[in-house]
DNA sequence: AATATGGATGAATCGATTG
DNA sequence: TCAATCGATTCATCCATAT
C-alpha cells in the first residue's frame, strides 16, 4: 500500500492502474493529467487557503502562534489564486466519473472564490457543510468573533447527475433516526492522532481529523470506490479510505509529507466486510409487483382493501389492479385518485383486514421479498 | 417613525437627513445614489438568493411546499446575478463610513458569488458567521443533507479600516464569559413574530428572526448608529434597530412589504438604556448521535454490544448502525427488533464490556455531552 | 383547566425505471 | 429521447380542536 511513485513511473503504468492506493509526487495539475478520464468516484480536496496574515501573531502570554505561513499558501493576488483554483478544479472534473461527487474544504479566506469558480465550471452544489470545531483557536486580539468553523462544499459533476452516491439511510440510522444536518461537530485534530516529527513538531500545519473524513467518505462513497485527494498532505484521506475499505489516490509535492503519509497509511488496518456493510432503505430493495401477492395467494381477487382509517375502499381485480367508484388503476394510481392527490404509495396506503386489525399490504410485500432472499 | 418617502421627495430633503428612520421606495441601486457618501455606520443586506428550483416539491404527505418563486428572486444566469450583486455592493460601499462594516446573508446558492465579489471590491472579510437553524425544513426526498444553516459575511470597508465597532466584551459577558463563536443557533422566524396578512398568509417569504438581527446589531453597532438595509422586506432590521436604540434606513421596491414594515416598526417600543444587553438561553440536553461515539473512538466498528443479561448481541458497523442475525438498523430499531418490540431505547438497552463489567452505552453518551455542554 | 391529538409549515437548487 | 409508471420520502414547532 501507499507506494510512492514519481510521475514519470506513473505514466508508463496507467494501464495496470498502478496509481491505485499510491501517492503521486508532483504538482497537482500536472499529475492529474496522467490519470484517465472518469477514473475516480469521489474527490476530497483541501487546497491552500490563501491565508492573508499581516505579520506574526502573539497570544496574550506573548507566546508566538505557529501560523500557516508556508510557501505553498502564498499567492500574490486573488487573480493568481483564482487561476490556480480554476486549473485544479478543471483537472479534477475531467478525472471524476459522471456520477461522482467532489468535496472541497476551506475557510472564509478562500471558500467563496472556490465556490463561485465551482459554479462557473458547472459543478452542481449539493450542500455546503459546516464543520463546527469543538476546540477552535481563540481570537487573541478580541477584534472578531472566534473563527470556530470551516466550510465544505459538496457538489456533483453537473446538474443532470442525479445518481450520485448518498448513503441517506445509514446516516439517518446512525443519527438518532433523524436525517443528518449540514452542520457537523468535530474536535480539531490533536493528541495522538496529530502526526509529529522526531522533534515533536507537527508534520503538517492543517492536518484534518479522521472523524471528519470518515463522515465524508461514509456518506458519499461505497466500499471499493476510488477517492482522489489532490492535496494529500499528511494523508488523512488515504488513511481513512484504507480503513473504510475504499481505494485512494493522493497527489502531493513535498517529500516530507509523502513520507509521513506513506508510513501512516501503512500502519492502518482495514475494517472487515461485515463492519463495512452500509445500511440501506427501501429504495435498494427489489421491486415486487402487486400481482405477485395475488399469485402467491396472499390476497385474492374480489378482496376489499381500505386505507388505515377505513375512509376509502377498493376491490382487488384478477389482473392486479384495484377498482373503486367505477374507476380502476394500479394500487398507486387508485390510491392517489380516491384521495385527490397526484401521487400515492399504494403499498403503505392500502390495508387488509387479517381478522384482528388492519395491516398495510406492504407487510405482504415483505413476505415475498423474504422468499426471494432465500433464492440467491 | 418609519415615514415612507418616494425617491423624489427624498432627494430634496437630504440635507435635513429626512431619510433617517424611514423606508425609501425604489430600486436598491438608484435609491442608494441619493444617499450621501459615508453616511451610514453599518449595513445589513439580505439580497435575493437566486434559488434555481426545478419544479414543484411535495412533502411525503403529498402537501405542496410553498417555495420562494417570487419574481424578485429570478435571474437568467450567474452573470446577470453577479452584475446585480456588484452594482448594489458598490453603491453600499460608497455610503458606508470608512470604519463601518457590512453584513450580507445568503445560502450556498448565492453566498459564494457574493463573498468573492466582496473581496474583489476590496471589502475586507472579518468573519463568516453560520446561522444554525434549530428547526429547518427537512430534505423531503432524502437526496442530500438537511440544509440546516445559512451563512452571513461580516466585512469592513477595506483592509486598513481597523477602528470598526465590535463589542467584544459585551458579547463575551453575555456568552457565559467565553468568546462569541462564529456559529450561532437560532430558530427560524415563526409563530406570532411572523407577519401575516388578513388571510393568514405570510407577508414575506423569507422574514428573518429578530434574535438574529439583534445579535448582529448588538455586536457591531453602537446606540445612535445608522443602519442601512438595502433589501428591507418585512423590516426586521428596522424593528430591531428601533428597539435597540439605533437608527435605520430601509430600501424596498414592493409597496406591500413597505406597508407591513412601517406598521410593524411603528408598534415597536424602544428599550431603555439599561436594558440594552444581550440575553442568552440555555438549551435542553443536546441530542447525541451514536455515530459520535464511533467518531470519538469510545466504541469501534466490529465491537460487540449486548443487552444487560447477554441474551442478545450485535456488532457495530462503521456507518453507525448495528447488525445482528442478518438484520441491521439504528441502536433503537435493532434493539426493538431483537426483542420483538415496537420500540426500544438503544442507549440503555445496549451494553459494552469495559473489561470488568457490562455498562450501558448511555455512559459513553454522557462523556460526549460533557464535551458538548460548553458549546450550545 | 390542563392535556392530547391532528394539521400546517418553513429561502429547497430534493427520483428511478420501464417502454 | 421522451413519456408513463412505480413508489419513496420529513423535523421542529406552532396552532386549532378535541378530550
Amino acid at each position: 500500500m501507499a507506494a510512492v511513485l514519481p510521475l514519470a513511473d506513473l505514466q508508463g503504468q496507467v494501464r495496470r492502474v498502478s496509481w491505485l492506493n499510491s501517492i503521486i509526487k508532483g504538482d497537482c495539475v500536472a499529475a492529474l493529467e496522467a490519470l484517465p478520464d472518469h477514473s475516480v468516484d469521489a474527490i476530497f480536496a483541501d487546497p491552500p487557503y490563501n491565508l492573508q496574515l499581516g505579520g506574526t501573531l502573539h497570544r496574550p502570554d506573548q507566546s508566538l502562534v505557529d501560523a500557516v505561513d508556508d510557501d505553498w499558501d502564498q499567492f500574490s493576488s486573488f487573480e493568481v489564486y483564482d487561476a490556480f483554483t480554476r486549473a485544479w478544479l478543471l483537472a479534477c472534473r475531467r478525472v471524476l466519473k459522471p456520477n461522482g461527487t467532489i468535496w472541497v474544504i476551506g475557510s472564509y479566506h478562500n471558500i467563496f472564490r472556490v465556490g463561485a469558480i465551482m459554479q462557473d465550471l458547472n459543478f452542481w452544489l449539493l450542500n455546503d457543510i459546516v464543520w463546527r470545531k469543538v476546540n477552535p483557536m481563540p481570537n487573541f486580539k478580541g477584534r472578531r468573533f472566534q473563527n470556530a468553523h470551516e466550510t465544505m462544499i459538496w457538489a456533483s459533476r453537473d446538474a443532470k447527475a442525479k445518481s450520485y452516491t448518498f448513503n441517506y439511510d445509514a446516516l439517518k440510522a446512525s443519527n438518532e433516526d433523524v436525517q443528518m444536518r449540514s452542520d457537523w461537530l468535530f474536535p480539531i485534530c490533536s493528541g495522538s492522532e496529530r502526526l509529529k516529527d522526531d522533534d515533536g513538531k507537527k508534520v503538517h500545519p492543517t492536518q484534518k481529523p479522521e472523524a471528519l473524513l470518515a463522515r465524508v467518505i461514509m456518506s458519499s462513497t461505497k466500499p471499493g470506490d476510488v477517492i482522489l485527494d489532490p492535496f494529500f498532505g499528511s494523508g488523512t484521506t488515504g488513511a481513512v479510505a484504507k480503513r473504510l475499505g475504499r481505494n485512494f489516490v493522493g497527489i502531493e509535492r513535498e517529500q516530507d509529507y509523502i513520507d509521513a503519509a506513506a508510513a501512516r497509511i501503512a500502519a492502518v488496518e482495514p475494517l472487515g466486510k461485515a463492519e463495512l456493510t452500509v445500511m440501506t432503505g427501501k429504495k435498494a430493495e427489489p421491486r415486487v409487483a402487486f400481482n405477485a401477492l395475488i399469485e402467491a395467494g396472499l390476497v385474492r381477487p374480489g378482496q376489499v382493501l381500505t386505507d388505515a382509517r377505513r375512509r376509502f375502499s377498493a376491490i382487488i381485480r384478477a389482473d392486479g389492479t384495484l377498482s373503486a367508484n367505477g374507476e380502476a388503476g394500479s394500487i398507486h394510481r387508485l390510491g392517489a385518485k380516491v384521495q385527490g392527490f397526484d401521487a400515492c404509495n399504494g403499498w403503505t396506503f392500502w390495508h387488509f383486514d387479517d381478522g384482528q386489525s388492519l395491516k398495510p399490504i406492504d407487510e405482504l410485500r415483505t413476505v415475498i421479498r423474504n422468499d426471494l432472499a432465500k433464492l440467491d
